[in-house]
DNA sequence: GCTAGTTTCAAACGAGTGTTTGAATTAGTT
DNA sequence: AACTAATTCAAACACTCGTTTGAAACTAGC
């Protein structure tokens, strides 16, 4: 089982051209998995959508779960690494002062933009894919996840505890929980949309103008005051 | 097929006694829905779990789709029972001003704190039970939680127009919906905390300190000044 | 004590699953 | 051209899945 490096789709003038077969099994799989979810997605489904052998699969990726990585891996790891590389031109530009929230916001989100434009179809089914990933109760998906993000994460904490300095570090650490659940939740949730409302046909599956809209709330809940003892009174105590 | 109407626990002093069988099966499934999602999960898993023949379930239950909307259903109806009759008792109450932000969200959380507080131990199973249906991908259930939650939803959505006049309609469903996601993101997430930082031990898994964290982020989020144009420059134009 | 209705049970059904195998084919190098 | 390594292919393997069946056990009601 070897595995050559090469693996760009080959285009010729404008129009694409069946590519190998390795990225024929990625791209149909991550169409699938979006779609199904991992259990619900067979390997016959994947095979037979991207128009190759059955055992392909196996012979290039090894087994299900290391096929799903890779779907993952493909894309997840270059925008991580994006993010932080886009933190790091924020901070040197700032010099030694603390950069504003929005700026963290938009660090985190320019990557995921990206993604969305550039690749017109797959970018937009990886968002989605991912958001859905985030919430799987599988076991490897949720370890894998964990490790493709702990570094990532863990600089972003840095930068908003330096943004938030009167927070606690623990507060800073579930907020920023919050965002990225919220903006997990918000790029995986497709008909979750039709279940709030009618909305302007032309903006839903925007992924632009949905992040523009997220990120001014999500700014405004990091910056939210410690809420106090008294305050939990005031929300809680009821029944 | 028919379906006794009684099913609550038989508890002889203090000790729980074998539930019947259809209760031992709801209970059996919640646990197990939860822990593996719905794909992953076997019928053979749950009735053994739950020490009942393989058929029951498909007696009892018709199919295994019906059997996890009777786990969905026999709580979450009675919680968004709960949440409309709460809001309907503050709007009473408040007279004909408008609730703030805060009373809304309250309204809101309090009847899911009393599901993981009421039930000790299926109450908080079923809260990640939700937060996981909520991102599964299978249309069955995606239309079974849209059913459930329209008349809910519809309600909240016209509390929070009247909270927030200043802002446009869309852009109140639009929040709503980043509220409604980042509380089932919160509530299903684990061992996403673990990705996120280490906590006090005595605060994991307490979903009461959770959503007192949550309610504040989000009321500052909904209460956030309506993005300009120009502001969208700021954020997005760069890459 | 008998009968009618409800519930349990072991067993099987047919379809679908991920994975493996070994031969056939293709691609690359000398 | 010949030989080697990489890839494709049809077929099968060994399970697991949700569901159904029909007989057995149980539970009222008279």
């Amino acid at each position: 089982m070897a595995i050559s490096a090469i693996q760009k789709p080959i285009r010729i003038s404008e129009v694409a051209v069946e590519a190998d077969t390795k990225s024929r099994i990625l791209d149909a799989a991550e169409e699938l998995f979006m779609e199904h979810g991992f259990e619900a997605t067979s390997l016959r489904l994947i095979t037979t959508a991207a128009a190759v052998n059955l055992a392909a699969a196996n012979y290039h990726f090894g087994s299900k779960e290391e096929l799903f990585q890779a779907v993952l891996t493909r894309r997840l790891d270059p925008m991580n690494q994006d993010r932080m590389q886009l933190l790091t031109n924020y901070e040197t530009a700032a010099g030694n002062k603390a950069l504003t929230c929005e700026v963290i916001i938009s660090a985190m989100f320019i990557p995921a933009l990206k993604l969305a434009r550039d690749h017109e179809q797959g970018g937009k089914n990886f968002l989605r894919l991912l958001g859905r990933a985030y919430a799987d109760p599988a076991p490897f998906i949720r370890e894998f996840l964990s490790n493709q993000y702990a570094e990532m994460i863990a600089r972003y904490r840095a930068a908003f505890a330096r943004a938030l300095p009167h927070l606690p570090r623990e507060e800073v650490s579930w907020r920023l929980h919050f965002v990225m659940g919220a903006l997990s939740y918000t790029l995986a949730g497709t008909d979750a949309l039709k279940m709030i409302a009618q909305f302007h046909p032309e903006e839903v599956n925007n992924d632009e103008l949905l992040l523009k809209r997220l990120a001014p709330f999500l700014a405004a809940g990091l910056r939210a005051p410690l809420a106090q003892a008294s305050d939990a009174h005031q929300w809680f105590q009821e029944t």
